[in-house]
DNA sequence: GCCAACGTTGGC
DNA sequence: GCCAACGTTGGC
């Protein structure tokens, strides 16, 4: 099994929209790097940390777990989406989006200052300056050391 | 709202 | 195939 971060505006969508919808459809990706991990890497069971950007605080919000494989991405082909795109074709589709569901939310958020605080969390991808995929690997040791952070802010 | 970093586009 | 221009991401 994989370990995942995947980032969403919680103005957009958020842990807690997460939490009351149960599942959601990750569209909207449009990145290829971001598509070809979902596409090529993610498993049925994969776990994700739920990242909040642009946020108070930023950081980790809590876990999700995968419940599709990659699909195509309905909003590609849909003129009134913003996410849609032109040139993709229905026999080629471009872009791809997974399911996932809820699987817990910290009671704070795990703050990007405080990831970048902790040497155990060394080298993780999120906190490499620059970083913008909204799809990324994380290994077993980060995810593990997050969410134990995430589980500890539990009264 | 600013702007650095990065990915994509398109002219050549 | 290069690379400047442009658009987007996302922390601050």
């Amino acid at each position: 099994m994989r370990h995942w971060l995947m980032k969403s505006e919680p103005e957009v969508f958020s842990i807690d929209d997460l939490k009351e919808n149960k599942k959601t459809s990750w569209e909207g990706v449009r990145n290829y790097q971001a598509r070809n991990f979902m596409r090529d890497d993610m498993q049925l069971g994969d776990k994700v940390l739920y990242y909040h950007s642009n946020a108070e605080p930023t950081g980790v919000a809590g876990v999700a777990e995968v419940c599709r494989l990659a699909y195509p991405d309905p909003t590609q082909w849909d003129p009134r989406s913003k996410y849609h795109d032109a040139s993709a074709s229905r026999e080629d589709p471009r872009w791809l989006m997974v399911d996932v569901k809820f699987v817990s939310r910290f009671s704070e958020v795990v703050s990007l200052e405080s990831l970048k605080a902790n040497p155990l969390l060394a080298g993780m991808p999120v906190l490499k300056r620059g970083m913008r995929l909204s799809v990324q690997p994380v290994s077993p040791e980060h995810f593990e050391e997050v969410v134990r952070l995430g589980i500890g802010g539990v009264a």
